[in-house]
DNA sequence: TCCAAAATCTCATTTTTTGAGACTTTTTTT
DNA sequence: AAAAAAAGTCTCAAAAAATGAGATTTTGGA
């Protein structure tokens, strides 16, 4: 992970260290301060930030760096696959067969949220989203759960964005509402999906939260309303709270 | 972004570009398997992967490798930094749904203006430049809408060391005509595209500011000229000025 | 306009990477 | 179970890249 003083990194990998303390510091930073972080020779330092850039990997603008298009769409694409997935699915078939309905693990994209796992029951009815379909982010569980956890210039920028087109007759149609909602869900820490996607389906989501505690991913159980009511819904609350915290055990803890 | 032939990849970024196709694949793989979408010779993919093993980057079960737990660290880091990008690409998208046409968000680059993100119309006339792409300064509306922002100096420096090609007959060729424009375009706070960089093809464009109100980025509609004239761009000034406001609100608000 | 800090350039030296070819292990086929 | 093929490892000299000290230029702020 990181290398002692002794042991030593190769200049290959300096370029993925660099991108990792990037990552860490969490906003655009200067060459100078960049190598505050790392004591590296200033040459060093400013060699290999230019060769970032020209590879796309960073972006600058006001003479401050930050992870670029190419490390963006990377780090995307990892997410979804990384170490760790069969864990995540061992869980994700727990809490299936616990209560019985069909189990999602669901992440943000640029173009709505995106299924990147899935168990399904054996019920003769379930919906038919494959694996990598994307869904809309104000009328389901995972993508209401997922706007809740951003901060609130954000929030209201995005609710104002989206196209709050009525799926059903419970979708949320009106920014303020949809608002609402979201502040109730951070608060709440959950999130229901009351037939707003599909008439007859609802669901619940739940966060899996990374190393430092910000939203990773959604974890979501949703059934047909008949047999999974909003009731039992909340009640498997605690349950899935469990099966996100072993989740995300799985993919951050350290051995 | 990807390296043509006679342009190479520093092995610096070797460890970066194997980590992009191994995302892009999707599953583990066996360093043979990897080595069949790179073409490296075989002792050379063989000892990246070592490296990068031993750095924690990959992990191996079974002889297949798969991105480990640092490389999802790291993503997991980025992508949250990344958040700003999906309420970014939500304004597009309404942007284009309200105007019916392509929206680009565009960023200045030393080799020149590059589409960083951007929304299409269904319609089937539209112009094919991936993202990625660099577009001059001279001919287009962001182009000229950067330039309009540089200082008196600077911008009298850019203009007379660029090289005005005719695109179209209505495309700048001397530094005088196109100087005065961006006097003009600063005035207005808006830059138009008149069939100067592909005949038949206008554009609207606006800053987007940062935090200290410089410009990062431009906002860029642009349609064919029968069907979206310069009125009609005109026109959409003030949808996009608002729009333009609601990035700069998601990329630089603090909380 | 001037000044201090940051960034960039230059270059001889050191360190890595490179990749062909021989060799060993593993897997598949017969 | 033996043979064949494929995958993986090792060795090494040549080529390429990274290194980092020091000099120089640029930048941003007073």
């Amino acid at each position: 992970m990181t290398y002692s003083d002794d042991d030593h990194m190769p200049p290959n990998v300096r370029v993925m260290y660099l991108l990792e303390v990037m990552a860490r510091i969490g906003q655009p930073v200067t060459p100078t301060e960049l190598n505050s972080h790392i004591g590296w020779p200033k040459q060093t330092i400013h060699r290999l930030c230019q060769t970032m850039l020209k590879a796309g990997i960073l972006e600058r603008h006001n003479r401050r760096l930050y992870p670029g298009r190419r490390a963006l769409m990377m780090a995307t694409a990892l997410v979804n696959q990384a170490a760790g997935r069969i864990g995540v699915h061992q869980v994700l078939q727990r809490v299936s067969r616990r209560f019985g309905e069909t189990v999602n693990f669901v992440r943000p994209e640029p173009q709505g949220m995106i299924y990147v796992d899935r168990v399904e029951t054996n019920w003769a009815f379930r919906v038919a989203l494959p694996i990598g379909t994307h869904v809309p982010f104000h009328c389901t569980a995972s993508g209401k759960l997922f706007m809740s956890s951003l901060s609130s210039a954000r929030r209201r920028a995005m609710v104002e964005a989206l196209p709050l087109d009525a799926l059903t007759p419970n979708t949320h149609t009106s920014p303020d509402s949809l608002a609402r909602e979201l502040v109730s869900i951070r608060k709440d820490g959950y999130s229901l999906d009351r037939e707003e996607f599909h008439t007859g389906m609802v669901a619940i989501a739940v966060p899996v939260t990374d190393a430092e505690g910000r939203f990773y991913a959604a974890l979501a159980v949703h059934g047909p309303s008949q047999r999974f009511s909003l009731e039992s819904a909340r009640d498997s609350f605690d349950g899935m709270c469990e099966a996100a915290a072993q989740i995300s055990t799985i993919l951050f803890e350290k051995d």
